[in-house]
Order: C-alpha cells, then sequence, then structure tokens
DNA sequence: AATATGTAGTTAAGCGTTTTCCTATTCTCT
DNA sequence: AGAGAATAGGAAAACGCTTAACTACATATT
C-alpha cells in the first residue's frame, strides 16, 4: 500500500504538504492542492490509521459497547438497527467502529475478566464511545466519562445522573396514541406493558398512558395493566386476561408491535373483530405491523436515525467535549392504520 | 497513561528489555522479568495500539463484517451470540475487534459507498477478518484473500469455491430428528423449511430429510414440504397447510424452532393435542423451547460455540497463513424433550 | 589455555503520520 | 521603493513500540 512518501515523491512535494492537504490547512497553493489530490487518487492512498493514532490527535475508532443480556435479546431486532445507524454515521465520518460486548453479569462470560469498558480504555484507543442503556449503573459511563472520553449513550439515563443520552420520546409518543384512542371514543384501554422495571422507556410509556388518562379525568384502573416479555406469545396471554374483564376493554394499548399481534390473534380467535369490536395499537412500526390483518396502528420510532443521531452527536463531542448535553428526545409518530376504529354504541 | 519508558525507567531496564518481556523472548533473567512485570501491573501499562500495528507485525485488530439484510434479521439472535463468541475468542486474544455492517444491496445505504470489505482492507488496519455467510457471491471473500488478509466465514460457502468456513452440521442434525421421528413410527412427516435459496443451512437441512426418508424406504412428497420465514406466524401458517392435508401428517419438523412453536400453536387450536395426536421438533434450541408446553424436541446449536470456533480458527490462520481448510463442521445434538411421542394406532 | 557457545541486556533504526518551527516568495501599503 | 504582512512550502521532531544487530560476560568444549 502506498504511504505519504510515495505520495509526496508523485506529487513532487514535502509529506509535510501533503498532510497538509490531506487536513485542509489553508496556505498550500490551488495548483499544488490539485496535483497532490490527484497522486492520492491514482495511487489509492490511505493515511495509516496506527500512524495517525500515534501521532496523539486521532485514532479515528468509536467504541461501540454492545449490551449482552438474555433477555435483551427481545430487543434485537431494534438493536440491530441502531447498530448499523451508528455504522452509518461512523463511517461517513471515516471513522470505525470497535465492537466491545458486555454481559449484565460479569459471571456469564469467564474469558472476560474485565469490563468492555475497561478494555475500550486500557486501548487508549477510542475517540470516543457509544453505549447502550446501562444496566449497570452508571459506573460503566462514569469510567469513561472520568477517563475524558466522549460517550453518548442510547437509551435512557436512568436514575443516575448520566449526560448525554439520546432516545425516543416514549412518554410523547405513548400519550399521543391514547389520546387518539380516547377521541375515538374508546374508555376502558388496556395495555400491554413490558417486563416490569426492565426498560426505562416502558415505564415513560406508562407514564404517557396515565397522563392521557389524566387529561380525559379518568382513573387509572391497575387491572387494566398487564405485563409480557416483548414476544407475540406473551401478547396473546395478556390479552387473553384483558378481555376476560368486566366490562371488557373495547382498546387495547400494546407496547411493543410483536406483543399487539399476539393481543390481535386472541381477539380474533375470541370472536372478536378488529376493529370494530376492539381497536388494538402497538409500538415500534416494525416492518410486520403493515403485512398483517387489519395493518396495525401503532407508534413510529426509527432505531436507525437513533443510532445515527447518537453517533453523530458523539462526533459533536469530540469535536467540542465540554459542549455536553443532557439528553436528545427523537420524536415519534402515530401511525394510523387499520386496526383502530371510532368506539360504537 | 504510562508507556514503555516509564516501565524501563522504574525497572532499570532498557525499552527493548521490557518489550522482550511483554512478548516472551528468551534470554531475559527471571528475576530481571519478574521486576519487569511488576512494574508493569503498578504501572497499569498496557502497550499502544497504534505504535505496536504501526511497527508493522500485528495490529491486533480482527475485522468483523456483519451482513445486513432486512430479511436477515430474523437470524438474529443467533447472530447475537455469535458475535458474542467471537468477541469471546478475540478478547481472549488480546484483540480487538473492529465492526462492519455490510448491505445486501449497496442501494440501501447511501453514504456507505465502499463495501464494507474495501473499508477493511483500506484502513489496512486488521490481522484477520471474520465474515457472515457470503450473500454477495464469493467476490467479498476473495477480496480479503487476494489481499492476503486472513478470513473465516461463518455460514456455508455457497456454491463457490470458499474456503475456511464454519458452520453447523445441519444436514446431520436433520438426518437424525427424522431418523429420530422414523424410529417412533411416523411415516408421514410435515416440514416448514425456510424462505428456498434463503440460506444453505436449509437447504442442508432438508437434504437430511430427503436421506432420512430414503433410508426407510420412503417416497419424497413435496407436498409436505412448506416454506416459513422463521417467525412463528409463518410456522402457524404452514402448520395449517400441512394439517389440512389427507391423510394428516403425523410429526412436523419445523427448521427452526420459532416455527415449530407457531405449529405447535396451530395444532392445539385445532385440538390436536401434542404429542399425542402430532409430534413436533424444532431446531436451534433457542430458550424460549423448553419453556413452552410441552417443552419442544429440537435440534440443537450452539452460535456462541460457533463465533468463538470460528475466531480461533481464524487466529490460527493468522499464526499460520498457509494451513488453510476447508470446512469446520459442528456437531448438532438431539434434544429429547416433551413435544415428540411414538406413533399410536 | 584458547576458542566456541550460550545468556543477558542495550543501542538504534524504523514504522507513517502530524505539527511546530523555519525559510522563501509574493503582496500590500505608505 | 522598501517595510511589513500574508502566503506557500519544507525540515525535522515526536508519537510508542518491535526488532535486528551488537556488546559483554559466563560457561562449555577442545
Amino acid at each position: 500500500m502506498a504511504n505519504i512518501y510515495d505520495v509526496a515523491k508523485q506529487a513532487k512535494v514535502s509529506i509535510a504538504t501533503v498532510s497538509k492537504v490531506l487536513s485542509n490547512t489553508p496556505y498550500v497553493s490551488v495548483t499544488t492542492r490539485e496535483r497532490v489530490l490527484q497522486v492520492v487518487q491514482a495511487l489509492d492512498y490511505t493515511p495509516s490509521l496506527a500512524a495517525r493514532a500515534l501521532t496523539g490527535t486521532r485514532t479515528y475508532i468509536v467504541g461501540l459497547v454492545i449490551p449482552y443480556d438474555p433477555n435483551y435479546l427481545f430487543r434485537d431486532p431494534f438493536l440491530m438497527e441502531e447498530i448499523r445507524g451508528v455504522d452509518d454515521a461512523v463511517t461517513s465520518h471515516d471513522y470505525n467502529l470497535l465492537l466491545s460486548t458486555a454481559s449484565r453479569s460479569p459471571a456469564v462470560n469467564q474469558t472476560n475478566q474485565q469490563s468492555a469498558y475497561a478494555r475500550l480504555l486500557r486501548t487508549g484507543y477510542a475517540d470516543g464511545a457509544i453505549t447502550f442503556e446501562t444496566f449497570e449503573g452508571d459506573a460503566p459511563a462514569h469510567q469513561l466519562e472520568t477517563a475524558g472520553l466522549p460517550r453518548v449513550s442510547i437509551g435512557y439515563a436512568g436514575q443516575q445522573a448520566v449526560s448525554n443520552v439520546v432516545h425516543s420520546d416514549d412518554y410523547a409518543g405513548s400519550l399521543e396514541v391514547v389520546r387518539y384512542l380516547l377521541q375515538l371514543g374508546h374508555r376502558r384501554i388496556g395495555v400491554v406493558s413490558g417486563p416490569p422495571n426492565f426498560m426505562q422507556a416502558m415505564n415513560e410509556r406508562l407514564r404517557g398512558y396515565q397522563h392521557a388518562l389524566t387529561a380525559y379525568q379518568l382513573r387509572f384502573d391497575q387491572q387494566l395493566v398487564t405485563y409480557g416479555d416483548f414476544t407475540s406469545e406473551s401478547g396473546y396471554m395478556a390479552a387473553g386476561q384483558l378481555l376476560a374483564l368486566q366490562p371488557r376493554p373495547t382498546a387495547i394499548f400494546a407496547m411493543n408491535d410483536r406483543m399487539a399481534i399476539g393481543v390481535m390473534r386472541r381477539a380474533q380467535e375470541m370472536g372478536l373483530l378488529i376493529p370494530a369490536d376492539l381497536s388494538v395499537v402497538g409500538f415500534d412500526d416494525v416492518p410486520l405491523s403493515v403485512a398483517i390483518d387489519p395493518p396495525l396502528t401503532t407508534v413510529g420510532q426509527n432505531a436507525f436515525v437513533m443510532g445515527h443521531t447518537a453517533a453523530t452527536l458523539l462526533f459533536n463531542l469530540i469535536e467540542n467535549p465540554t459542549k455536553t448535553f443532557d439528553s436528545v428526545v427523537l420524536p415519534t409518530e402515530l401511525i394510523i392504520r387499520g386496526s383502530t376504529a371510532p368506539l360504537v354504541g
């Protein structure tokens, strides 16, 4: 592979000039710049990451700390999209992504003694890091921060005062979809949430639900809230519970699409027509939600954009480490399809 | 952070000696070695990756090329486990993982102009690469190979003559489970496969199915083969098709556990008892398969081990690039649970 | 006793960049 | 026209490590 000397020689300049051209430093004449760039092209020259890193300026690498949790796999389709978003942003900044998987319980994994965060720091080899919602308390985030490594987390901060987080506006999305159901005339709205205290996002969605009710002077009824584990099977089960209630709910808000699909299946098996007898809404807007019958009304959130945003924010932070932020909240979108209808009678 | 000079100074040796100690080069006295190691400990010294890479010997980084395909997400829980296995092996070798996501169709992603493979090469920054089953033909693999970069792929080689691949013994696993059903007395065994020509693994499992039949002098009946898309919903649909057949199959082999769960649900809804009226088997042994009722008989394959193995093989290859191999096939395990029973009557 | 061999450790070159400090040339004023 | 500023480019140091080549000494071999 060509190095900077090869370029310099062919362009008849010093390596310093080549470096300047590549870093857009001023005081290089247009003709020289052009000439150098042409040689760069011709030789397919890419600066060596290692050498760049060694000079101490930039490593052109950001760490990606992926949480691993047996249960967490539920979030998977989302995770993958988020990663892709991160990767996209990172790549377009000419950066690279260094991966670490982090076990929730360190014991799971014998060989990995150090935490993913510690490893990231040890190599001294990243300009920043993207982490996901910190199960492990704020220790890891702080660990990175005290080491002076810019970090952006995807997810909620939790009780801890962690800054630089990005997540969807789960509260508002939930508020909006429940308000929509209320406007349709529904008053008894069942809920299928995620596992209690598993993800902050679920709490936020519950909060949105409650506030929507309050706005309509409705009492919150604990009976109407059930808990699934994100699988469509658990939605199916939860629906059984909810639809046995007297009086029966006329709408069900499942807090992800897969559970909503389970709800629909159960309802249909019970002979209920959707949306005539029961309105069903989900959350996420997974591809499957358009494919089913009737297509699912849901709250859209864009995992790719989330990852992309997080990475972009990280680059801002790398540019200017003092410009931290509290949290960036991405809007959700109410997507009305065929699974909801006004309450009749 | 401490560097090699700090260590050398404290240990009262030259930096060369420190380096030798760390790389286990002979001709360092035990006392000196001990002393150096103690200082290394005390200073929490870790060699700079950048500097190491620059000397041209090793980068201590391997690339991980993750395929991305909207449909591919179905394989997700598996992918995540495989990645974890890779990460585990890589970490225990004191290596790091550089991530690239590769889109099946380049058009999906505007910003990523170059293929993940090309990017990996450009940085010149990996000692090897792990890739996943190559949708994109053998071009990428060859691209890496001609660049002299050791590579191991997880999955099947496809039609192309790609070496250094590792995958499960799908054929044998399938053969074994179908033979087991045959031994139980079943003769009409329905199949729910994956999307046609999507993954080589599915073809292998079909081949196993056919050979098991042949061994029992049974004719292969195309009617008994249906195709799902790995979701439990698709298993549910496929089961409807299969169970409408006359005479009805007495056993169904779903080629992943999620589809098997869909099959079970459909059968149960139709009033069939499992395993009394219908035996059901899956493939993969996902955590859920023990949790359902009855627990699912399935073919276990270990994604973590697969990833770990691939990485370990890659390190062998890095040590000795000439020692390539054709393919490493990981055994599967027939796991008999409650969803299968001898055919009665 | 002289030479060869083995062991322990050091010196110094080199990896490919970035960047600071210089020098040289060309403008721009007065 | 001459001084100072702006522009253009180069020389060389520094980043932190590995390794080949070397020195020095102790031990073994003849």
